[in-house]
DNA sequence: GTTGGAAACGTAACCGATAACGATTGCAAC
DNA sequence: GTTGCAATCGTTATCGGTTACGTTTCCAAC
């Protein structure tokens, strides 16, 4: 029964329990102050027109929702991982979540999306939001959870150990013989992208290898920004024996790009990348990664909202947790060590 | 700066540009009757305090707010695939996207989740909403578009062609000599779980070998279900040489209950699943499995929305999908065939 | 100099719900 | 028979916008 005619609201379940909308409110929000026969008919009138409270209006009015935002940009298998953590850390919590996402990817209207969405929703509709790896900064009049923050950020924020988990892909390179190893940074104003490269750098550095800044190329967390930077890397005569992209999005396309080239991997090319978003363990060969628990980064991220909203929230306003280091089958030792 | 002060208001934007709020509204929505003057001083007003209209607000106001929504009840690994399918077909439409799921993962509360949902939004805040695997009827004042519907419904729907693909499914175990297949079913009221139990039904009886209707158990598409039911068919005398589920997430429970008995996959025992989830592809042995392209299911159905909120839609109101079955290392001929 | 009409803008009703407040009623205490 | 208090319920302002309508201003046409 789609098409049902207009939605039923409160002064139509008060019309027809003969009372006036604010008895109708007190009897659905269960407020003192109304007889039990009253509340009878009021809950029997309620019943027959099949009434819903409307999550609007209601929350024009009121402060508290009990509901949590979310808002992202696109949606990528990181986000789907990410929003079950959000909702494993929301079970039986009373809170309910809304997503919003916004139909122009990578649009010209995109440009400030995250506090555009942020702002059309924080004012009344939700308690509190997350947001997911945002462009620029934010700002909110209820409380603000970002997932992988821009840099610098003073906002509260969950992030993945990026520096260490850098560094902990550069030593395992270098310590499969790799000398030469390529680097595609992501987006650089984000905190992540930044990061990923000081790790590194930093390993490069400690290990006492020269830096090449010709081998670093500049992305942006798309995939599709991987390709050319690749693809100049893997055609230079003296080419790297290792690519460390600062995504796995970015490093799925390096390996499509040395298969291009005819290069094998892990044989001609070591590839690494960074997330261990689900299609890495699929793709031929299996990416060596680094896991930062895309689902506990969003179940953080929900608990501390939750906290905030509440007001309990006690611990640091930034939390970094730990990554792990996943070797698959894109990483071996160089060629050229063994060769002739 | 999360925490910022009271959110700014169309009546601040008003006052500091000196005009009243139709005039801002005026502006803000592009509509005529005003100078030129004026439109630059509220541009300017708009600019310097930040402002962004409340989507709540003008969602209550106005009919129309190009906003979509989409209702679901948990948060697995399928809804993120239709997710993906969904933002596709929405991306440069103009519509955005709230998707509106609740916290209370298998609780009392959740009984008629699905209408409670898609009443609190569909009333002023979306013109349109997708509700994915209800486990009721749905009624609206605005369109609905169902995936995974129940039994019997008129509502809009998409479904994957669950008949066919269970049919394919049986056959390909016929085929490879099983005669005796247990069967594990999923949420009876669902139109996809009739379907095929039916499709297996069907394919055993079309190939002449008699139904045991103790090789059939009950689940309910929730994984855990799944485990006593494969205990108790793969525990008996006469164990079937396979078993089909009626979704991924169940057989690949029924996969842990083998390996936990000592049966070895696919030598004792076959297993396929339904639905071809990121995580069959990882499962050890690999599943085989009915592919229904989740993320084509999320984007018919988003199409199929948006052109029944602009009221262009001219196809069939119930559409129906194929499948593909994919042969993965989980099914081989039985042993018995084989062995003394 | 009037008049007409369009342009520009403000006023106020309205969307659906909530809550402060006031009004009415019943009943017990004095 | 008052008075006082508590229980019950309606009235109304309010949330942040949108829009129908009314008012004012201004300029061109008569």
């Amino acid at each position: 029964m789609a098409d049902g005619a207009t939605p039923v609201t409160m002064s139509d379940v008060a019309r027809l329990a003969g009372v006036s909308t604010a008895t109708v409110s007190r009897v659905v929000n269960g407020r003192y102050g109304v007889s039990a026969s009253t509340i009878a008919q009021v809950r029997s009138a309620i019943e027959r027109l099949g009434y819903e409270s409307s999550l609007v209006a209601t929350s024009l009015r009121r402060s508290r929702t009990n509901v949590l935002g979310l808002v992202t940009h696109s949606f990528q298998s990181y986000t789907a991982e990410v929003l079950k953590g959000v909702m494993e850390s929301l079970s039986q919590s009373g809170f309910d979540l809304i997503i919003y996402a916004n139909s122009d990817l990578y649009g010209t209207y995109s440009e400030g999306w995250e506090q555009r969405h942020l702002t059309r929703l924080s004012g009344t509709l939700t308690d509190g939001c997350i947001v997911v790896t945002p462009w620029g900064e934010v700002r909110s009049s209820t409380p603000v959870v970002v997932i992988d923050p821009v840099r610098d950020s003073t906002v509260p924020s969950v992030t993945a150990d990026n520096l260490a988990g850098a560094t902990e892909v550069v030593e395992h390179l270098l310590g499969l013989g790799h000398r030469r190893i390529g680097f595609i940074a992501g987006r650089s104003s984000l905190a992540a992208a930044w990061s990923r490269e000081e790790g590194y750098r930093r390993a490069l550095a400690e290990a006492g290898v020269p830096a090449d800044p010709t081998l670093i190329g500049r992305g942006d967390f798309n995939p599709e920004s991987a390709i050319p930077l690749a693809r100049a890397l893997l055609e230079r005569q003296d080419r790297p024996t290792a690519i460390f992209a600062a995504s796995d999005g970015m490093a799925l396309k390096v390996l499509e790009v040395a298969k291009e080239l005819g290069l094998g991997v892990p044989g001609d090319l070591s590839v690494v990348g960074f997330d261990n978003i689900p299609e890495s363990a699929l793709a031929e060969p299996a990416l060596t990664t680094v896991d930062q628990s895309m689902y506990r980064l969003g179940y953080e991220a929900a608990h501390m909202l939750k906290s905030l909203v509440t007001g309990e929230w006690e611990g640091p306003r930034q939390i970094l947790l730990p990554t792990r280091l996943v070797v698959r089958g894109s990483t071996a030792p160089p060629h050229i060590t063994q060769g002739a």
